[in-house]
DNA sequence: CATACAAGACTGGTATGCAAGTACTGCCGG
DNA sequence: CCGGCAGTACTTGCATACCAGTCTTGTATG
């Protein structure tokens, strides 16, 4: 396939992180179910790329809980484990909380950065109830935003991972609980707490926001017990064929 | 070099794991200090590998900021950087007192566990002050297990991230500045507070140790600031020669 | 017809080769 | 003696080849 030679390969972004991005987009969205195979040599083929760095990247989604490999048998979109993604509600919910406590002391907030929050949560209202890749977006922008007006910013890569976890389960109920107009109202309410010092009430409605889209992911695994697993790891899965072209 | 052969490859843990294991310790170790160039090449001919396998470790170690790697001119290991060293104190200090928090409202503590724990403490108070390795195993065990007698043993493995840059910092003292003794007996203390059902005087004990371990760190930044970065990763590094053989 | 077995089409793990780019080094000219 | 320039020895990124397993499937046999 030998480069099929356009671009300095350099200039754009590599292709491991191509194949990380492209990857995990479309686990998270389900669009790559739980249990889905992912043969390397497919996935190189349907991105134009060689194994090695669809390799790479698989080898961070292991990292992260969101493929499982076995061995001469194949890899896996990894199942939703309840477990991981309780503990994922619960870093998240740490980290978040505990850093709206520290703003509360050293509230010195940034303006440009708040307007920036003002700006994201304005976009989302404009949302309609079927853009959820859009709002997901613009969620994951509020949230990494509210660390960094605290000066934790850099605690986001963390909690993204966690996320990533609570939006794959979410995703599982056909249809997000929460309508996005209430999500988006919560998030102005936060920001608005936050905007005007009132940081006890902010934290207050920051554990509601959260602990809502955890309830949202226990009713969803209350009506479909079926989609999460609580072992995991230990169960390879029989690939199934059909699927013509 | 052509497997050499030996062992069956399957039998013992993939080369990958291997070389990351590796790496890693040396890296938080210092043994490989901030700075240094890590050669795919060299590294491979070390662990007697193709440089395959550790090029994926490598890309794991980036992946958690332990390594930078700047294409076509090399990978090194990451300077410590002053910011993400605070993240990472934030981040755990959220997590693992958030999750004594957590015991006080559940209590149930299992038996078996807290006995392991004491196992563990004990261990650490026959250790001599030079047996830094070993402490820092049990370190992580004590910490691990503590999230886990909560029933948040899953989010360890943030915390051992955080943990890893945290730890590398204090390194960067020549010698800890806290005697082994000393952090032993602190965690003795938290163990027995949690074993006794004092939960908010155990949370407390446990701020104190986790924040001494950071004034630790910031002792060590003010006393030799030239070991820190704050920005990093915008400056390349020239490799520096010298060495025989 | 049922079953056992063997061939083949997969799997991921590893080794290796090639391409493109950078940095050091030593020579050559001034 | 000093500066510039070319050569060379590195670097990582990616592609490819090979290996050792596993699972499927088709066939031959009882």
């Amino acid at each position: 396939m030998v480069n099929m030679g356009q671009i300095p390969a350099t200039r754009r972004q590599s292709s491991r992180l191509r194949a990380y991005d492209s990857l995990r987009r479309k686990i998270i969205s389900l669009e790559l179910p739980p249990g889905a195979a992912l043969s390397e040599n497919d996935l190189a083929a349907s991105l134009n790329l060689s194994r090695t760095p669809v390799r790479e990247a698989l080898v961070l989604l292991v990292g992260e809980g969101l493929v499982q490999v076995f061995p001469k048998i194949g890899s896996f979109v990894a199942r939703v484990d309840a477990t991981r993604v309780a503990d994922a509600q619960f870093l998240r919910e740490a980290v978040e909380l505990t850093s709206m406590k520290s703003l509360a002391e050293h509230p010195a907030l940034d303006a440009v950065q708040t307007e920036a929050l003002r700006g994201i949560v304005a976009a989302q209202k404009g949302l309609s109830q079927d853009e959820q890749e859009a709002f997901f977006h613009l969620d994951d922008e509020f949230h990494r935003g509210l660390l960094a007006l605290a000066g934790h910013g850099g605690t986001w890569a963390a909690v993204a991972q966690a996320k990533a976890h609570l939006d794959r389960a979410r995703m599982l109920g056909l249809r997000i609980v929460d309508t996005i107009s209430e999500l988006a109202e919560a998030h102005s309410q936060i920001l608005e707490a936050v905007a005007a010092h009132h940081f006890t009430k902010a934290e207050t409605l920051l554990r509601q926001h959260l602990r809502a889209v955890f309830s949202d992911i226990e009713a969803i695994r209350a009506a479909s017990p079926e989609l999460f697993v609580t072992d995991s790891d230990a169960v390879p899965v029989r690939r199934t064929i059909a699927v013509w072209e």
